[in-house]
DNA sequence: TAACTTTTTCACCAAATTTTCATAATTATA
DNA sequence: TATAATTATGAAAATTTGGTGAAAAAGTTA
């Protein structure tokens, strides 16, 4: 679980960060609203603690430019007497408010609760990483939480490089096992296909390599 | 589902408003506990949302005289720091509490669980979600609190979807569950299965979705 | 049986997807 | 560097797929 706290007072980063480790919950941080997008973009977050009152980017801003791109749960951390008016107009999408001075106890609570909530309880069907999901049963792909128009064809081609990891799979082996062994096309085809699969998978276009004279290769790199 | 909100700030009641339209609950709002108790002799009122400072009549007030002639399922709201005796005092039969902020994703979560647990008594054999109902054990269906005239196979196409939810369900699978093992049809006889269907769930007809060249899906988005 | 409801088949149409193909870009190799 | 081999890409053509209405077929009820 990847937390990502928002706060520009290193004491309550510090704070939170703490008791997240002590649940398990990996921490990132981030002293704005720039610096929070910036980690969005390169990590898999699961749930972002949010501070309204902040220099350079502010947490109303944040959470809109994160709206766009993501739908990551989101816990607000305010100072008692921030305007209502402005919370509640925004309010709608967030998941949880708490005032300052909080407890980190009732926070921790609250995040577990969220997540309770948000996180797929059928993790097996389900396949993530980085930013992409995979949704086997529904067929959807999701790409740094958006699901993403995809054909049928680059569904299972997908599924299929997913399936071997960091394989030279072959065209011909490609036409058989997600066209069937019966058919019998072009193989320039399948370059096609995977130009549009690239296209879908956006900044993630590169997962997909291509081995030259043989084929295409998913690259999944654990750590 | 009849939502009841009385609060005198205009701004909670719209975030409250909206929130319960998108869950498809129909929402009734008043100003203070008066507005509030006229509304109750007009209307079919399911469940209360109420704020306990207001003008005119308090929330305490309201709720003593909706016990008189009532017994509607009622959830809290209150300033942080209001006295927690008075609130005590009178907590005994309400059903949920809030403090201010709340988040509106909290509160709806109660609403539905309040709901659930007074409405139907018969858990296992009624499935409610947004505006649909359906009633297993009466084979009805209910869109928007109304009966809706529905065939058999559509009621058991739907009743399969229900209990597979977020699933691409291919025709043959359908066929098979659905007819039976040894029904030999038409595939696309579904088709036309769903298209009926859906023009018995009325507003709610996109929550089938059709997954090209595999089948369909019933959308249940939790949260 | 007649009247009615439900289920199934089917063919047309529009839209989405897949395939092909020509050309551009890239990479490897002599 | 020139050449050949291979892949990327855009666009058009071909094919597949699903939505729909109408009508036939099957099943129910009065």
């Amino acid at each position: 679980m990847n937390v990502l706290i928002i706060d520009d007072e290193e004491l309550i980063r510090n704070v939170v960060k703490e008791y997240c480790l002590n649940e398990g919950y990996n921490v990132l941080e981030a002293a704005n609203g720039y610096e929070g997008l910036d980690i969005l973009e390169k990590e898999n977050v699961d749930i972002i603690v949010l501070d309204i009152m902040m220099p350079k980017m502010d947490g109303y801003t944040f959470f809109e430019k994160m709206k766009e791109n993501f739908n990551i749960p989101t816990i607000v951390l305010s100072a008692r007497g921030e305007e209502y008016d402005k919370l509640f107009g925004f309010s709608v999408g967030i998941d949880d408010y708490l005032t300052k001075p909080f407890s980190p106890k009732e926070l921790i609570a609250r995040i577990k609760a969220i997540l309770k909530r948000t996180n797929n309880n059928n993790l097996e069907d389900i396949y993530t990483y980085k930013g992409i999901k995979v949704d086997f049963k529904g067929r959807v792909l999701y790409i740094d939480g958006k699901a993403v128009d995809i054909t049928p064809k680059e569904f299972d081609i997908l599924s299929y490089f997913i399936k071997n990891p960091n394989t030279a799979i072959t065209r011909d082996q490609l036409l058989n096992k997600v066209w069937g062994y019966d058919y019998f096309g072009d193989e320039r085809t399948i370059d096609t296909h995977i130009k549009i699969l690239r296209n879908s998978m956006g900044k993630y276009r590169d997962l997909i390599v291509t081995v030259r004279s043989v084929g295409y290769k998913f690259i999944y790199d654990e750590k």
